[in-house]
DNA sequence: TATTCATATGAACGATTGTTCACATGAAGG
DNA sequence: CCTTCATGTGAACAATCGTTCATATGAATA
């Protein structure tokens, strides 16, 4: 009972063309979805999140927020430069220390939107 | 030049007891993070954002996302089951088919906002 | 310039993840 | 009941990820 051009659809509750007109328009762009889900990768673990948000109540050096995370330097450092290539923080050096701070209030504003949902 | 209780720290950036406290009372406990990075990491695939991206349009069976995705019924199944577990897709079932749609407008506003920070 | 201190980074490891494949479940119709 | 169809699911695989360890870089100071 399938008709020609969607053998492999399923029988009677098929896409209809307008709605599948309808999702394509609304779909972003291939390029869009991959830097959306990159965007989400690194909020996804809770190293990150922690950093996050210790730069929320200040900016730091790495070796303040090894210790306050109660993690080793080498950590912390690896994850700052995955929150640095987001665009997510921003460093500068200052002497031998190199002080991290939060990028933009972007960042404040999609954690804060998540916590609204886990927290209900 | 360290001091006792503090050995592992940089010796003249020291983070400030007033400092720390401040952001230990700012930081959500361990279970908020845990649940916060988790729900991050669903949305950190662009298999799942498009299958959202499908339901914001309309409520669909299995086979009418992975005809619209191009990919398995298998893979979506999947997918579908994690977004399930994590509450952000609801499902009923319709006979033979069983039916998505989003659980609630939050997800919609958390994929906006990243989306918001991506095209900029 | 030799040393020290803060930070960066490459390699390697175990752990987790997304897809595929094969098969199980469960509802409808003959 | 037996078949068909839509969906669910366990096992297995490659790929990716986060941490550790060792070491490199680079700025200050003796």
């Amino acid at each position: 009972m399938s008709t020609d051009k969607e053998a492999y659809q399923c029988d009677y509750i098929c896409v209809h063309e307008d709605v599948v007109a309808h999702v394509k328009a609304n779909m972003p762009g291939e390029d869009a979805l991959f830097d959306l889900s990159e965007l989400f990768k690194i909020f996804g673990d809770s190293t990150r999140i922690r950093i996050l948000y210790c730069l929320f109540a200040n900016e730091m050096c790495v070796c303040d927020i090894a210790t306050l995370l109660n993690m080793t330097q080498s950590a912390i450092s690896h994850q700052l430069a995955v929150l640095k290539r987001s665009k997510l923080v921003a460093s500068r050096r200052d002497g031998k220390t190199v002080i991290y701070a939060l990028a933009d209030d972007h960042v404040r504003r999609i954690i804060d939107q998540g916590m609204e949902h886990v927290s209900e």
